[in-house]
DNA sequence: AGCCTATTTGTTATCGATATCATTGCGTGT
DNA sequence: ACACGCAATGATATCGATAACAAATAGGCT
């Protein structure tokens, strides 16, 4: 910057007031900076701006996993509206591992980014007291914590699997079972499963068509097994819901390569509204939980926050999933 | 850290050893200020120490997309390999456009990355100048540029679609079409689409059946519009060759909806090996090009080059992409 | 014990941008 | 021409960790 300031016969502090928005500085000068500063192949040193000002731009962003359109559908939200307002995403993935989120809540928090958001209610105690004394906005999505370490923008993946019951019950289905996993790694696949048990209690169904998955990721080859354990099992069952699209297609895949047919011999649900679920044949019933929703919002909550600094009241935003009608439960009486 | 000093009775240079993986310090000193630590809640600044060290532990990382498997998994591979050894990923993506590789190139310079790992070999003329003032290690990705930055770590685009081609030919198929884009913004769809057309020219078959799917990214959905337009303009094809899995699934899905047979009627070829080939009904025939292996050596590189800092060669890997055999290809004569 | 070496700990200056306050310049109205 | 007020620019100290060097302590040997 010293270089920058001499080429252009001004003093540091003028450079670096031509590199910020908000400066007053004459127009003029400003350009005939920016000149010198490219002539001189400079390069803004973001590291020790940050260092000075204790504002770094960072948002950390917690997922469990990259390798998933919902949640890299969070992440472009999160980031397209962060970026156009000079925020920076600071990604990381847990792969469905409350340790490793711990190990990546110390590591971003070391980052100093001005927020951070999480998937989820649930974190070790650790990361709880990290993340308290850390004193940046906080946002939890994709849940509804019965108690949020700070904003929230999620859904009830429980009462949103509790619609999806009801709609194969309302198309006649009696015998319903429920392909997911029941890991504590995964909280939202697990909520899921209770909303399935309590709609089934709901309607006085027989819950006990359970299949599981295994640990998360959950995808379509986890889908496609746990279809063949169901027709081994519960060969009568008449509809199936999945704990997510990706698994929902591995069964149906399944179907198709027992000749059994879908929606006619079996209904089939999904979760998630995945691109799969629409271009399937036959589409996927699912629920569509506005995953590119979450992120935006929750990429507001955070500009509000940071806009008026200061002890803001816990924002909470109950995103409405939608039911998505597929060809998979359709059955024309 | 002046507190923890204080706190332990040490000086803030003990301290910052204690927080160091390498630094000389006695077990018990270290444990004692680690405990104090905890117990004031202090949280190491890394923004400080990255700015008196001039080492961010950070790696820039850009690719097209964030939503699609392929990139993700040579995000998997980069972040697994560099965060084991104390490394951070910034991760951004462009979306297909070169002026936001551009911006994005210049964002993530100031933060100070410890090395930046592109997508593909074109950058604009900026983008470039940039990088080479950066004096950092650059490693360009799932591409074999002509003149590269730095180093490489791709594969021939146009290689393996030609690999593909012959075995559609193998398989005895004569009328092939093409379904891709063939946008500058994307450029190795364009080199598999250059790969088709070499191969069609040195089998001496028609290489006019091509289906412009637009712009990237490309789909399902639009692979399934495609597909459409495909049957509608040359109805007679006997093979399709895909520039994507989420494409060939797309055309996948047309074709059973018209009631076309896969391979029966038409056979079907995709790329990328993304899970839906090996699930869908039937399989799709792809080529995997190991997007997992590109990350993990691209980190290798990273690693090898900052460790014996200093001007290194540039190294060049060469992945050698595998053909996948699918049912979508297979005909039992 | 006394000496020597290796290990551990302490002192001080420093990285590059910016907050803060001081100063200069410039246009406007009378 | 002068005073006034606002805009533009400059000087200096500072953020928190660490490099570089200096000092102190511990441990091993005769």
């Amino acid at each position: 910057m010293k270089d920058v300031a001499d080429a252009a016969g001004v003093s540091v502090m003028t450079v670096s007031r031509a590199f910020r928005e908000d400066a007053s500085i004459s127009a003029k000068t400003r350009s005939k900076i920016r000149e010198a500063a490219d002539r001189l192949g400079y390069v803004f040193d973001n590291t020790a701006a940050s260092f000075r000002t204790k504002r770094t731009g960072f948002v950390a962003v917690i997922i469990p996993s990259i390798n998933n359109a919902n949640f890299a559908e969070t992440v472009r939200g999160l980031s397209d509206v962060l970026s156009q307002n000079g925020y920076q995403v600071l990604l990381g993935y847990t792969n469905y591992k409350a340790e490793r989120e711990e190990e990546l809540v110390e590591q971003f928090l070391s980052r100093r980014p001005d927020a951070i958001v999480l998937t989820g209610g649930a974190h070790t105690e650790r990361a709880q007291n990290l993340l308290r004394n850390a004193a940046i906005p906080i946002v939890e999505t994709w849940d509804m914590p019965t108690f949020p370490m700070g904003h929230v923008v999620g859904f009830s993946n429980e009462n949103a699997m509790k619609a999806l019951v009801g709609h194969l019950v309302t198309k006649g289905a009696k015998r319903i079972a429920f392909i997911g996993g029941d890991s504590v790694e995964d909280p939202r696949g697990r909520s899921r499963r209770l909303g399935f048990l309590a709609a089934m209690e709901h309607f006085g169904l027989d819950a006990s068509r359970l299949i599981d998955a295994g640990e998360p990721p959950i995808s379509m080859t986890e889908g496609a097994s746990a279809m063949e354990a169901l027709l081994e099992t519960f060969p009568d069952t008449d509809a199936v819901a999945c704990v997510s699209d990706l698994c929902a297609f591995g069964a149906l895949s399944t179907a198709m390569r027992r000749g059994i047919t879908i929606p006619g011999d079996l209904m089939l649900a999904g979760f998630g509204a995945y691109e799969i679920a629409s271009v399937a044949v036959p589409s996927l019933t699912t629920i569509d939980a506005f995953p590119r929703a979450i992120g935006e919002q929750a990429a507001q909550i955070i500009l509000e926050t940071n806009a008026n600094s200061g002890p803001v009241s816990k924002t909470k935003i109950e995103i409405e999933p939608e039911l998505r009608l597929g060809r998979s439960t359709r059955r024309d009486q």
